[in-house]
RNA sequence: CGGGGCGUAGCGCAGCCUGGUAGCGCAUCUGCUUUGGGAGCAGAGGGUCGCAGGUUCAAAUCCUGCCGCCCCGACCA
């Protein structure tokens, strides 16, 4: 892409409006746009974030066994009559009335649909398990949405239904969820803990938050500092196969946030040198919830005894719009924003820093298509701005690579790199460059 | 939903107290000079001062109502 034609305006002052540093500098580099409190424009390069994110979560989801599918924005009162949530949910909802004066909502989560779906299809214990997700915008009137694409009213969720015959399984989909999930954050370049949840009602263990850390982060989480070094299982496990001791491994060690934790059993759990307390932001959650809604909405299954029973169900929420904020959060300095490479809007930036003078303009069209064709994406910037500006911007963007291509370099036959995340800079001959950036 | 704050050019702000020609920086446009970390000079354009009503000879400024946005708290991917 050449910066001459694309659309990437950013600011050089953030709006008053955004206070956190992830808002600020996703409003300064030109990702988003706010529309109303908590509604957001997704510019090109935000959009690309965006889009990268959604991948590694769907790449993630579908080798954890689970199947994707597009739920409408838009959903029938009735089904959430039918669940008993209608009345419930209250002012977050957001209602409308088609033409017919039929009741609808935007729909601030999926239950209901997916239930719908289900059981209109599957009736056997054959057909079990299924794990249905779809990546989809979500609505929720929030009485006060903050934080930039944090805590927006409308946001980009992941959620994820399983449905089993028993308890038993049940619990193996949660597993899959459980591990699936900590890979997902790992590719993102996050460190996150999960942290045993409220159930509510239901009861049990089986529902855990995810926790990215993050100095800037909402909320407090104590754990187990092993867990935290303990990573992600890696997409190579036997995800068909015995997932407990995997997911025991982590939930055994200490891990709480602020509204579960408590004192006495952190100090008893967890030696004192194996204490962390840090900051972090939530940017997932699953739960297991039994027949709650397949009891009310009758998604029964008939198992080997001829006898049908309501199934058992799991949901599986990853916040993707939110992640876009958390990896900023995890992720920046003074200068802007240090994307990770998975997720970054291009992959290299080749800097021309004296456009219009054909050698220059050579090398740096050279060493654009050369990239190109690696498939790294590159952002050919062949702008008139000045050196400065064009630094300044590209840093603040937060694109992994600079190859910048300036008269000096070109005129004794090399071209410099940086490295955004850490600065560091080499110059060397532009062949020496492209394999230092292509690998 | 309780408490607090703010709406003046695309962005950041001053002006309001004490009513009297709407300003500054950045950005934008034109020209010249510049060009390795947000250039310099000269010129230009851009505003129903959030909206409505009121007071007044006169309102960005004072009064009333409404709308929008932000922050702190209780709730959430």
């Amino acid at each position: 892409m050449r910066l001459s034609r694309y659309f990437m305006p950013t600011l050089r002052d953030a709006p008053s409006d955004a206070q956190i540093v992830s808002h600020q500098l996703m409003l300064r580099s030109g990702l988003i746009r706010q529309e109303a409190a908590g509604i957001y424009a997704w510019l090109p390069i935000g959009l690309k974030v965006l889009k990268k994110i959604e991948q590694v979560v769907r790449e993630e989801m579908n080798r954890a066994g689970a199947v994707e599918v597009l739920m409408p924005t838009l959903q029938l009162a009735d089904l959430w009559r039918e669940s008993g949530r209608y009345d419930d949910y209250g002012d977050e909802m957001l209602r409308i009335k088609d033409r017919h004066d039929r009741d609808l909502l935007y729909g601030p989560t999926a239950e209901e649909v997916i239930v719908d779906i289900f059981r209109s299809y599957v009736k056997s214990y054959k057909d079990l398990p299924k794990n249905l997700y779809n990546i989809q915008w979500k609505f929720r009137d929030e009485r006060r949405p903050r934080f930039g694409v944090m805590r927006g009213r409308e946001f980009l969720m992941k959620d994820a239904y399983s449905f089993d015959i028993d308890e038993t399984a049940a619990r193996r989909a949660y597993n899959r969820m459980f591990l699936a999930y900590l890979n997902i954050y790992a590719r993102l370049g996050l460190k996150a803990i999960p942290v045993r949840a409220d159930t509510g009602p239901i009861g049990g263990d089986l529902s855990h938050e995810f926790i990215i850390l993050a100095e800037t982060g909402e909320s407090e989480v104590f754990a187990h500092r092993d867990l935290v070094e303990m990573g992600a299982p890696g997409p190579d496990i036997d995800w068909d196969g015995d997932l407990q001791p995997l997911v025991e491994q982590r939930t055994r060690l200490y891990a709480a946030s602020d509204e579960m934790h408590d004192a006495a059993r952190f100090e008893v759990e967890a030696p004192e040198d194996k204490r962390m307390t840090a900051r972090g932001i939530e940017v997932g959650h699953i739960f297991y919830f039994g027949d709650k809604y397949s009891k009310p909405m009758k998604a029964m299954i008939t198992g080997p005894d001829g006898v049908d029973r309501p199934a058992q169900m799991g949901s599986y929420g990853v916040g993707v719009s939110r992640l876009v904020g958390g990896i900023i959060e995890a992720s920046h300095d003074e200068a802007g924003i240090i994307w990770p490479d998975s997720v970054a809007p291009f992959g290299v930036a080749v800097v021309n820093l004296r456009v219009g003078a054909a050698d220059v303009d050579a090398v740096a069209d050279q060493a654009y298509r050369a990239l190109d064709a690696a498939g790294l994406d590159p952002l050919l910037d062949d702008t008139d701005q000045r050196p400065g500006a064009k630094f300044t911007n590209l840093d603040l963007v937060g694109i992994p690579w600079q190859l910048i291509v300036g008269p000096k370099g070109v005129a004794e036959g090399v071209v410099e790199i940086k490295r955004r995340a850490t600065g560091e800079r080499q110059t060397l001959p532009l062949e020496a460059a492209l394999k230092a950036i292509a690998g």
